[in-house]
DNA sequence: TTAACACTGTTATTTTTTTCACAGATATTT
DNA sequence: AAATATCTGTGAAAAAAATAACAGTGTTAA
């Protein structure tokens, strides 16, 4: 499965994934395109031309197979041996993401936490120790990290960035409200509820 | 300014809105599209089209007026008397949603905030007043609130999402894990950082 | 005063993403 | 056994988004 695929189907990859292992806990075993389309809000040709995308292929009568289809998913998106992912600043949106996933058990391991406040270090949250951020890179070079969450107030995400980048991160989730600058090779997304809330508004106030 | 703006230029418009607004306070007045692009790690040609689909328009030796763009862009994506916000769930992500606003002066302002704990209702956060749910109909019709937050477990969300489109809510963030459903008068976002980050690993793992 | 330059605004083109439309398959009904 | 109904898989078309290409224009420099 090397070829590339769109961008918009990994996400929602993803997404099927999620939904299908909540259905799956309902006992079913199949499922239709068209129900997995209205589990996400979009189209059953949608998820058919997904599907078909990761070489997935249901049966006429019954559908999909619903965990042949988690598997297969997995089988694309996740790393064989699972990946490593670290949280920087154990503020309230740190903690949350942290407990968010202390839950779920996916190829996606958040390993280590990191604060400046030495009444956070040492600590354990959800499960996960939290280190001084002198350890960063130590750590995250020992353990083999190769994504990061940022999740500390503005003034530090820059130089928080630079210490991942020469750790040898590849990926980062950036929730700080400062835009970062990441060499080519690091994968960088950024996330602002300012942004999402003002798109929702706006169409709102269209309608 | 009727004419519908292409969801992914309204994003950016927010966008360019906050990097500019941190752009002002560095002191400097106008600023080029290859400028702008570079905060956000985005084309100069998309920051051009986006900026001529709102109808402004730049000067030819200095770019753009940063203030006059600042108010173009509330002029298309905010509402002239504002939009209230209110936010369901006060745990870690709820709290971290409102500290987040708490600096911000936009014309989005969270007004009401609501749980079921009996120790979070009543409280002040960031601010803001916590209700009980209880209140959350009379509160929101009454304060004539449009958008909500949705930061409640997952078993709670649905009903949640209910009692909001009942009490006339326009648009809902979900942040719980429940794909929600809503009517087609509702706009509905959904976000999930475990979504989020199995996509940046993906981009991560084929690297 | 002319040439080189550095911008914007916009049309045209390309790429990406979504949707349409229907062939093929199999179960169910008549 | 024929007609009907209901799925999937997919080529073709459409729509949305991004990029390229360049004309127009003031600015500086020669
Ligand atoms: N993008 C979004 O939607 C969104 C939403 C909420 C908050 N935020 C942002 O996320 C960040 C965290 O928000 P929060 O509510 O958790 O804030 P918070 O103040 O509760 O937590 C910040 C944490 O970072 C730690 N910290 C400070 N400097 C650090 C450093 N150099 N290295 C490591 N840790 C450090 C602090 O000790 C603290 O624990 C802020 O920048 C906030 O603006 C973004
Ligand atoms: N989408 C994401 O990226 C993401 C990230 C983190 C957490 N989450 C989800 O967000 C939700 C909140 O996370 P958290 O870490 O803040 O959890 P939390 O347990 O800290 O907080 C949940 C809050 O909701 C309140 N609550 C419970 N039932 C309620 C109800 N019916 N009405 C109003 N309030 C109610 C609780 O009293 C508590 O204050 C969870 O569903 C979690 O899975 C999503």
């Amino acid at each position: 499965m090397t070829k590339k695929l769109p961008d918009k189907t990994v996400e929602r990859l993803s997404q099927y994934r999620r939904a299908l292992l909540n259905y799956l806990a309902s006992g079913k075993h199949h499922i239709f395109s068209h129900e997995i389309a209205n589990l996400l809000h979009i189209t059953a040709v949608q998820v058919r031309r997904d599907i078909m995308l990761i070489g997935y292929t249901g049966t006429l009568r019954q559908g999909y197979d619903v965990k042949e289809l988690i598997d297969i998913i997995g089988k694309i998106i996740d790393s064989r041996d699972g990946q490593k992912v670290a949280v920087v600043g154990i503020g309230n949106l740190g903690r949350a993401i942290m407990g968010y996933f202390s839950g779920k058990r996916t190829k996606l391991n958040i390993v280590a936490a990191f604060d400046t406040n030495p009444e956070k270090v040492n600590k354990i949250y959800a499960g996960i120790p939290c280190y001084h951020n002198e350890m960063l890179k130590d750590i995250i070079k020992n353990e083999g990290i190769s994504i990061a969450v940022i999740s500390v107030p503005g003034e530090y995400a820059e130089k928080v960035a630079e210490d991942l980048i020469l750790a040898g991160i590849k990926g980062i989730i950036n929730f700080s409200p400062k835009p970062l600058n990441v060499p080519s090779h690091v994968y960088l997304q950024e996330f602002d509820i300012v942004t999402m809330l003002e798109k929702v508004a706006y169409f709102v106030k269209k309608a």
